[in-house]
DNA sequence: ATGATGCCGGAATGCGCTTTCCAGGGTAGA
DNA sequence: TCTACCCTGGAAAGCGCATTCCGGCATCAT
């Protein structure tokens, strides 16, 4: 049906290895006179290679693979976007696996991958610890392939990847915050066993109470926006919030999709940011810039990361180097004081 | 270095020929005794396999391409996300492709699928009338060679796929906000040669005409945030908003994503929705819900049209078959009137 | 009891390409 | 002028798997 490599090398009245070398980037260059007539007939043709077949004879697919929980996140989708462009131009080409948060997923996406012989795998997103067992298993089969694995947002395994510090952004926003004069605080946490939400969590708390100040309550529930959103009328219903208070509440959620289902909980109740209740996220996803009003958070440079990551995998030696990401805390509306 | 087909066929004390009917669904089934041998043996040595080698002797590669201009772009992610769940657990992977809006790049990357052999590719977001000749050419040489088109907002050449009714649509909104008793209109336009944008002015104003109302000005620009960012930015400039009119103006954006961009301008400004001028997007993408002032948009099954697309490149009789969306006016805040 | 009919496992071929390995011719050095 | 070497193109051997064909065996009907 297709048109074969054999077939440009018939057109062209050479061998299919002379073929090959000329429009496959071989280390051995052909004649010029003999590669125009081979490149020619190709073009007549509408010859194009089959990737497959070059994936099985070279033992390589020139394929990444990106894990994400959701692709329709935009903390994932920002990174997504980041490794595509990581990508572009080097001839590695992405798959993708949005597994729903789903660990059985995760592995079974980890399984997919090393099926296509992906060179790499990124991993984006944290979990819990108990998911890793099986993670972490398939993963060094994956590594002891020769498959790279990098990780994004949580260390695991032997792998590399991009680590970013949750404990002390969330630290350096507890103390921005802090300077503004709040005091009395509420954390929403997410998932009680999500290492990034745990560790955000730590990072705030312990700065607050290295300052004196104890958070006045820490609540557990899913790390998403109906999460934040739920938790949010949980807490105005118990009338935690806009009650005669020693000064107003200080709620940081620990990320930024929790912080838009809290908002749209306070809106909901008629009450408002920052007057009623002060509102921190984290992550700084793309969306949040045209929120009204303006929500504080830690800025993370998501799609540098993903580019970032993407250009690890491309690059041998890296297979296992870390790379720290910071967050900057971004004071805006929501947690003025006046 | 990986496990092979022929390595558990030898542990099983099988040929290979029955290690791939065992493992590999094939339409016979050897005997259970033989079989459970099989898999044991495969489980042991850990084998998994290889899809590349799968692909080349099936001729077909269980992929599927999907192209989109921004994965970040939430308009485009949640269709990802739908794709990514109608082709899960049909054993087909999706490969992604993130345009940037650039026609050569979505050539590119139709060229990148046909390598891949994939089996379908969708194609989401419109695009010019220009850009199509070239995008036409490649991807009827990938029908020719078996593969599968599915359009996704735009029909193209003869390939199947989901049509939006944008001009419908836009007509039906334009229908209710004439309804709130809107009568002076501006729309902004996105960029000329965009066929989705056209189609969605189109049918916007010619109801208005048919109403008897004239909108006063149709802009074009970039259609994104920043192109409705800077469009409203020069219509506050111009004096139009918030000047003393007949009654007060109602924006219609082609987009969502340019009405959230004319949205913050108008904040910057200190002028206010609707009471200074009514907004009203089009798709409602998912971040929509959380804004204040709600925002008014014809609402489009972002999820629904990806998922429903990917089943269509699964069943091979749909190949060239067209499902028309509808999308359905939800009237908010942004567009109320007092 | 015997031929016909399935059924099941194995050998072999091919999917389209890369990459040794070879042979031949040209070049340079002696 | 002759030998040693390098360069170039071609033949062939895989890469790992699916699948067609084939032979052997048991089952069934006659």
């Amino acid at each position: 049906m297709a048109v074969r490599l054999a077939d440009v090398a018939k057109a062209a009245g050479v061998s299919q290895s002379t073929a090959s070398r000329v429009l496959n980037g071989s280390s051995r260059r052909p004649n010029p006179a003999v590669a125009e007539r081979v490149r020619a007939a190709a073009d007549e043709l509408g010859y194009f290679p089959n990737a497959q077949a070059q994936a099985l004879a070279r033992s390589s697919a020139g394929l990444t693979g990106l894990i994400v929980h959701d692709i329709a996140d935009p903390y994932f989708s920002s990174i997504a976007r980041g490794a595509q462009r990581g990508l572009a131009g080097s001839g590695v080409q992405l798959m993708l696996a949005s597994t729903e948060r789903e660990a059985e997923a995760e592995v079974e996406a980890v399984r997919t991958f090393m099926s296509y012989r992906t060179d790499a795998i990124m991993l984006a997103g944290s979990r819990g610890l108990a998911d890793d067992a099986a993670l972490q298993k398939v993963l060094e089969t994956y590594q002891d392939n020769g498959g790279k694995v990098a990780m994004i947002g949580q260390p695991l395994s032997n792998a590399g990847g991009v680590r970013i510090d949750n404990d002390g952004s969330a630290a350096a926003l507890a103390g921005e915050l802090l300077k503004l004069g709040h005091r009395r605080f509420v954390v929403f946490a997410g998932e009680e066993q999500l290492t990034t939400a745990a560790q955000r969590t730590a990072g705030f708390t312990s700065k607050l109470r290295a300052a004196g100040v104890k958070p006045e309550a820490v609540h557990h529930g899913a790390f998403s926006r109906d999460g934040g959103y739920f938790l949010m009328s949980e807490l105005i219903r118990s009338g935690a919030v806009g009650g005669p208070g020693a000064g107003p509440l200080c709620l940081f959620c620990v990320s930024d999709v929790m912080a838009l289902g809290a908002l749209a909980a306070v809106r909901e109740a008629g009450l408002r940011v920052p007057e009623d209740i002060a509102l921190a996220g984290f992550d700084d996803i793309p969306t949040l810039a045209d929120q009204s009003p303006t929500i504080t958070t830690v800025r993370l440079p998501l799609e540098e990361i993903g580019r970032m990551t993407a250009a690890m995998t491309l690059h041998n030696g890296d297979a296992d180097r870390w790379t720290v990401v910071e967050g900057t805390p971004v004071l805006r509306e929501s947690t003025r004081r006046d």
